[in-house]
RNA sequence: UGCCCUAUGGUGUAAUGGUAGCACAUCUGAUUCUGGAUCAGCCAGUCUAUGUUCGAAUCAUAGUAGGGCAACCA
């Protein structure tokens, strides 16, 4: 924890541009002093790794400013909405560890943004369009045509008026008429092409407001509003908005009545290599069966990150260590995984399981006992403490851990070779028996040197290797799951003309169903953190029986395996 | 062939006109009560050109490359 403090005070020296804009408008007296943000979600989909980035600018600006941030649900389409990723977003943030001031929702504003419209209906600046989508796109020109006019877009101000109040009457079809800014259609920026600002949506009540409207509001006409409305200084959102920026203005403009003004910063969006960040093809995946859900640990949901074994902290390491800029990159998943490395390296409680069991008996070991050795908790922590575990005449070792013929560099367990089992004795390995049809190792046979024990004046004796191990007789039977990435390519995401389920990597789930594991880890709580042994980190998931071992592995695992036994 | 944005080692990010630094990854060595840890080390960078300046990653101009913008999505 000293480490990781001390981590984000160097941070802290460099500013980033965000950063910087804002010690500007302090220095500048804007607004009073006052620094507000907010975290403004819609409430389609599960939180992701990548909104943890904008939960930790969002928050952490305003903590670092001694500021406000409020959470605010963009839920401006009533299609696409529900109720299920409100409670799962309030959840997950929390679970980060931030906490909003107030809670607020777009839907809040929906009379205020309808007064705004019909403002702007009066001034002119705004007209009832009946024609059809795609006459409208047709008319929208392209980035490198002008559009055209609308034929309604002069049409007499009372007639949009009316029209306008119908369209939240449930007397208008969706679709037969749109609110449209009027503007300019010859704009360089398309999204000054008179856009549109309020739509009929008559088939899907508002997971909040019901049916009390019919007319909702476009993100460009609600969210620059209910910045402004809430008292938002800085409104800090990903990239793709910035072209958006000139129509936030343009609202805030002819809303803004003192000298208070939010203003709009965009930061890169988090890419990160193996990883499909769009919620579309997460939903996809989702109903698809292709994972088990949103919190499946193959999904970069921050509930799937969560069962996987990320903590928080090491979320935000990661994130702090990325950085904000506005170069649109993409970055190597190998960064976030050495973050829950770190956390866990020095934080887990270490333990045994053995993934590949095969058993080992010492002959010379007197049948039915059984020794209690003492094993510390965490090696790089003292003040993590030890256990006692149980030690017996027979063992399981790793499959891996054992070679007939050993090849060189390989220091574990062969004929006639010694190896030390961890927190045990040096053993001497005396013969095998194999089976003669399928040429499996079936037992192994070693002599245990009862001077070696460890912690015994005689016990420092130096051997190449040192094993694992559990007893047969006390441990337990378990099926551990290795999750791997769910996709088998760097950068699934530039795959675009691609159906992304072929992308899919189809070793992301191994079960191993006879895994032997301590008897410690008989009754450990859900979510409690600890690290195996040399084969990498799990969680345990209380949900499922026989008890299942959601392993937190890097995804180098199978890799690394096979290059230890080369 | 419009507008907006961006460009620093393999990846990400600092340096705000004055020594190009850090992290991750890779590789090498050491180590042996697991070690995928730890320790040490190597490799590797300012997109190009011109200009301004005593001095440019930084400023200017022009190129080049990448991203975004033509949803009744956010």
């Amino acid at each position: 924890m000293v480490e990781l403090e001390n981590s984000g005070e160097l941070n802290k020296k460099s500013l980033n541009f965000i950063e910087n804009f804002i010690e500007n408008d302090l220095s500048e007296g804007k607004n009073d002093g006052r620094i507000q943000t907010r975290f403004p979600p819609e409430p389609n989909g599960y939180l992701h790794i990548g909104h943890a980035k904008a939960i930790c600018l969002d928050f952490g600006v305003a903590q670092n400013y001694k500021g406000i941030c409020n959470l605010r649900f963009d839920d401006t389409n009533p299609t696409k909405e529900d109720v299920e990723y409100v409670d799962s977003i309030q959840e997950d943030i929390q679970w980060l560890g931030f906490q909003w001031e107030n809670i607020y929702y777009a839907s809040d504003y929906f009379q205020q943004l309808w007064d705004f419209a019909i403002r702007l209906i009066q001034e002119g600046k705004a007209y009832i369009d009946e024609q059809s989508a795609e006459e409208i796109a047709k008319q929208k020109g392209t980035p490198t045509q002008p559009g055209a006019e609308s034929p309604f877009r002069n049409r007499p101000i009372e007639e949009s008026l009316e029209l306008f109040r119908k369209m939240n009457e449930g007397v208008i079809a969706e679709s037969a008429m749109v609110l449209r800014a009027k503007i300019d259609m010859a704009s360089s920026n398309m999204h000054f092409r008179d856009p549109i600002m309020y739509r009929v949506i008559t088939q899907h009540p508002h997971h909040r407001t019901g049916n009390t409207w019919k007319a909702y509001p476009m993100y460009d006409f609600a969210h620059g509003q209910s910045d402004f409305f809430e008292g938002v200084t800085h409104s800090l959102c990903t990239l793709e908005f910035e072209v958006h920026r000139p129509l936030y203005d343009y609202y805030i403009d002819l809303l803004q009545t003192s000298n208070y003004r939010p203003r709009q910063i965009e930061f890169n969006r988090l890419n990160l290599t193996y990883t499909v960040m769009s919620k579309r093809k997460m939903l996809q995946l989702v109903q698809e069966g292709e994972v088990t859900g949103w919190d499946d640990p193959r999904m970069p949901t921050l509930c799937g990150l969560r069962r996987r074994g990320y903590t928080p902290a090491s979320i935000k390491d990661f994130i702090n260590r990325i950085g904000y800029t506005k170069y649109d990159g993409l970055i190597d998943v190998a960064l976030l995984e050495n973050s829950i490395r770190e956390e866990l390296n020095k934080s887990a409680i270490r333990v045994s399981a053995v993934l590949h069991p095969v058993k080992l008996i010492i002959t010379n070991y007197p049948e039915g006992e059984v020794e209690w050795l003492e094993t510390v908790n965490n090696p790089e922590d003292e003040s993590m403490g030890s256990r006692n575990v149980p030690f017996s005449r027979e063992l399981f070792i790793e499959r891996d851990d054992f070679m007939e013929e050993p090849m060189k560099k390989f220091f574990r367990l062969s004929p006639d070779k010694e190896v030390r089992l961890k927190s045990a004795y040096i053993i001497k390995c005396t013969g095998f028996k194999k089976n003669e049809k399928t040429g499996e190792i079936e037992e192994i046979y070693c002599q245990y040197d009862p001077e070696t024990k460890s912690g015994m004046p005689q016990s420092d004796r130096k051997v190449k290797g040192t094993l694992h191990w559990v007893s047969v007789k006390h441990s337990i039977p378990a099926e551990v799951r290795l999750y791997d990435r769910l996709f088998k390519v760097e950068d699934p995401a530039s795959e675009k003309d691609t159906d992304f389920r072929d992308l899919l990597n189809p070793n992301s789930l191994e079960v191993l169903t006879d895994c032997r594991i301590e008897p410690c880890l008989a009754d450990v709580k859900p979510l409690d953190h600890f690290q195996f042994q040399r084969t990498g980190y799990f969680n345990v998931d209380s949900d499922s029986t026989p008890k299942h071992l959601v392993f937190n592995c890097t995804v180098k695992l199978k890799d690394s395996w096979a290059k230890n036994t080369k």
